[in-house]
DNA sequence: GTTTCGGTTCTTTTT
DNA sequence: GAACCGAAAC
């Protein structure tokens, strides 16, 4: 039995033990909220006697749902596994896997990523014949298309009201998007989007598969509830609607995915369609010192119409956040290496420093001073691991002999050979008839005959690693098969093409040892697309991760915490973006939200810093006022650092 | 007709 | 970097 009368506080122990219905927890910043959750799944299998595999654990990372699994783990011992943990996208593919057939989808159906998606629309605009210069980028009408599925607003009348008097022709956004989609049709993939999608669509249209979900998961638990879309909540509300046992944790200042179709006031609706909802507060801080507690509420004073809540304090005053006025961008870089020398040498830990910004490229100089100053620092990097271009190059075999219909994996593959593009690789898979069969010899020939005489042999090399693969001679293991193909062509072409060979040839490596940890091949083919490259680099370096500062964006940064945060870029024209600023009424107080939650992530020590100057590319400069994040905080709250 | 190569431009946030 | 475009090479 769990003494949790013990162990939490009091509001945390009322909402951790609430009893079975909805459940709203409303968890302001640094108030215990992973915990409550953990105790309430240890509290629900431990004492309530629930089965494990009853429980769903939505989060918003998969690194979330891990942390609170090995959490929940360490509180009540092996009893966990079992429960359904993970992202919504997570869950999704989990039952379209099983079920999509009823939609029409083979098991094997591949999931397309950003940069597949691009490929996709390009096509699409070449065919349409809309690849001009003054159409829409790929990614403006990809980024359209995935507002028009998460937000509330169709995509027609998005497309209508954002180009009404412009130049940009309506209906041709909108045919580019009808060629999408039966493009991904055709090739029975789903992008991110088309996961819930689909999964929705699935319980609507097969009330069956519902019901067996709906009985299966007789308690349901949501991270970050304020970050849900409203296909997300509808997905929830779906599988709630038979138990009602529903328990989500939010909190409404930290709500910064709005630009994919969250909105904070999604949280506060909850009581409405829940009535008979039980809502909770979690307003006592432990995590930060009253002065970085004072800037926080000071800052998120500057949106109005949120739900005013203070944080208050429990732990002792210590000192008060620091504004650096810092010239520009390399000043910035040397003042931080500067500062942190300084706090390693006053005895704080490396792991217990962050360095938080708006964009990556924010991090562009600090990256090189660091590196200059032989500084150990983990960056939680822009590119996904899963998306650079060799570990997609090198997956793609395994895709194909997974699934021989996968016509992207097959052409990535084809396309690696000399003198084979684009177009030589349509034809081949057009003469194939739409699936490489491996072991038909007669398919080989067509591929082999199809090619420049110049990648024959290269073809040749490659043959085998698919045909040994398919008649079981490397028993069915992904790590083998990528270890093959490194080796009998990989590794070759990585030393012709790229200039660091050797540490993608390291990734791939890397990827190795993770397809060996996966059940199975589709186990590793999922995560591939669904893991973010945090959810993996985090295991591969801890062995020095206690000596490493941490740099990272705010939006990774979140749900994290550091002794020490260091804010970079404070100024006029980097944070807040300009672009969100002016794309929507709502994005000056989305970013004073983003900055709020860059604020409290800090325990003891916060330091601002707002360059004056950048350098432009074309050798002009940029003039930077102080952020107006910065300049709303009573002057009193803060202390003036470096000059 | 295709592929490759070299020069140029741009960089918000993520499942 | 890496995406894009136009020109050169196959």
């Amino acid at each position: 039995m769990l003494d949790l009368k013990k162990i939490l506080n009091e509001e945390q122990y009322v909402a951790a033990t609430a009893p079975d219905g909805a459940i709203l927890v409303l968890a302001a910043a640094g108030t215990g909220k992973t915990r409550t959750l953990v105790y309430r799944m240890a509290w629900l299998v431990e004492d309530k006697g629930v089965t494990p595999d009853r429980v769903l654990l939505l989060t918003f990372t998969n690194k979330a749902a891990r942390e609170m699994l090995e959490r929940a783990n360490e509180v009540i011992g092996t009893g966990i596994a079992g429960i359904w943990g993970g992202t919504f996208h997570h869950m999704a593919n989990r039952i379209l896997r099983r079920y999509g057939r009823h939609l029409g989808y083979p098991p094997d159906f591949p999931i397309i990523d950003r940069d597949d998606a691009r490929t996709i629309v390009g096509q699409s605009l070449k065919e349409l014949k809309l690849n001009s210069k003054d159409f829409l980028k790929k990614d403006v009408l990809l980024s359209l298309f995935g507002t028009g599925v998460n937000s509330k607003d169709s995509l027609e009348d998005i497309v209508y009201e954002r180009y009404n008097d412009s130049a940009i022709e309506p209906s041709d956004v909108l045919s580019v998007h009808k060629m999408y989609e039966k493009k991904k049709r055709e090739l029975n993939a789903m992008d991110f989007d088309d996961l819930l999608v689909n999964c929705l669509r699935l319980f609507k249209e097969q009330p069956r598969v519902l019901e067996q979900y709906q009985e299966k998961f007789l308690h349901i638990l949501v991270d970050e509830y304020q970050d849900t879309n409203p296909i997300q909540a509808e997905l929830i509300d779906c599988l709630a609607a038979r138990n009602g046992n529903i328990f989500v944790v939010g909190d409404d200042f930290q709500c910064i995915y709005s630009w994919r179709g969250a909105d904070f006031r999604n949280i506060m609706s909850f009581p409405e369609r829940y009535p008979n909802a039980s809502i909770h507060k979690l307003e006592t801080n432990y995590r930060s010192v009253p002065e970085v507690l004072a800037v926080a509420n000071a800052c998120i004073a500057g949106n109005p119409e949120q739900f005013q809540k203070e944080l208050k304090a429990t732990r002792e005053a210590y000192k008060k956040p620091r504004v650096a006025m810092i010239r520009d961008g390399y000043d910035q870089a040397r003042y931080v290496v500067r500062l942190i020398n300084e706090l390693i040498y006053d005895g704080c830990k490396a792991s217990e420093i962050a360095v938080l910004y708006r964009a990556h490229f924010h991090s562009m100089e600090l990256q090189l001073e660091l590196s200059r100053a032989k500084m150990p620092h983990v960056i939680t990097s822009g590119l996904r691991f899963f998306e650079q271009k060799h570990v997609k190059d090198v997956c793609s075999v395994v895709k194909l002999v997974a699934s021989p219909s996968d016509e992207l994996s097959f052409r990535r593959l084809l396309e690696l050979l000399p003198r084979v593009g684009e177009r030589t690789a349509i034809k081949v898979w057009q003469k194939l008839g739409s699936r490489f069969d491996v072991m038909n010899s007669e398919q080989r020939e067509i591929v082999r005959s199809s090619i420049s005489a110049v990648a024959r042999p290269l073809w040749d090399a490659i043959e085998p690693v698919l045909t040994d693969y398919v008649g079981e001679r490397t028993g069915r293991d992904a790590g083998e098969i990528i270890a093959r193909f490194l080796a009998m062509f990989y590794k070759d072409y990585a030393v012709k093409n790229y200039d660091n060979a050797e540490r993608r040839i390291d990734d791939i490596k890397e990827l190795m040892i993770h397809a060996g940890r996966c059940e199975t091949i589709e186990a590793f083919l999922s995560d591939m697309a669904l893991l973010t490259n945090t959810d993996t680099a985090e295991k591969e370096d801890d062995f020095d991760s206690d000596a490493s500062i941490r740099l990272s964006t705010v939006h990774q940064a979140k749900g994290l915490e550091w002794s020490v945060v260091i804010i970079l870029w404070a100024s006029e024209g980097m944070f807040p973006s300009p672009r969100s600023v002016d794309e929507s009424i709502e994005g000056e107080a989305e970013e004073r939200r983003l900055f709020y939650v860059a604020v409290t992530r800090a325990k003891d020590d916060l330091i601002i810093c707002a360059p004056e100057m950048r350098r432009m590319r074309d050798g002009g400069v940029m003039f930077h006022d102080p952020s107006r994040f910065v300049t709303e905080i009573p002057q009193g709250l803060l202390q003036r650092a470096y000059n």
